[in-house]
DNA sequence: GTGATACTTAAGCATATGCTTAACCAATCA
DNA sequence: TGATTGGTTAAGCATATGCTTAAGTATCAC
């Protein structure tokens, strides 16, 4: 993996509007045009196409142009970058807390 | 909950910073002191504690201070908020692919 | 009290973001 | 062919970000 950091940079960044996630939202229940993603939301063609293009440039949604449509889906993938990241930092906090509960366990025995 | 979307914004903020990610790393090992959290960091104290500023408004860093030093610990409930909202967008998706599954399946039974 | 330590606040600055409006292009459609 | 639909590009602008340096303010150690 190519700077897996950056990759995160450009998917928790994409993540971090709610516009985006909106958009998001929406293809995770199926691939959609252009402007019917842009129908629900209130602002220009082209802000919704730049919101697309952060979202393509961090591989959470790719799209392909048809005649004149472009249809968006998700790349699930990409979602699993971020559940693997945050599950990671988990994995470590539960290590850690389960090292204290056994050092508090074994300072209490030792105390009797 | 007040505004979650509000929240997430915030969280998903803070993460897409590959400094703030760092501190978020060293604090699931355990609470530190700031200067000890700048100190790998090659950048001034000030802009750490702007990075801490992001991290504490998100909710996933807290931290208190005790005569001169302030010790910073992760909140790992605010982490589930992240993990939460990627499971639910992963199980969206993993319906659709089900459903989408069956529906191939039974045209192929018709067309037998 | 004096000095060092551990932050804190304030100000300033370059760049990035999130939008807008005004064209523009390329497939349909009548 | 000429209008419409679906998308694209470009330019501009207000605000937000991520840093810096300089100047505080509380401890704590002697």
């Amino acid at each position: 993996m190519l700077n897996q950091s950056a990759v995160l940079d450009q998917v928790f960044h994409a993540l971090a509007d709610p516009t985006r996630r909106t958009i998001v939202e929406r293809l995770t229940r199926g691939p959609v045009s252009v402007s019917a993603l842009a129908e629900p939301l209130s602002m220009s063609l082209p802000a919704v196409l730049q919101h697309l293009q952060v979202l393509e440039a961090s591989g959470l949604v790719r799209s392909e142009k048809v005649g004149r449509v472009r249809t968006c889906r998700i790349e699930p993938e990409t979602l699993k970058t971020v559940e693997d990241w945050v599950a990671e930092r988990r994995a470590v906090w539960e290590t850690r807390f389960d090292r204290l509960a056994a050092f508090l366990a074994e300072e209490e025995d030792q105390s009797k």
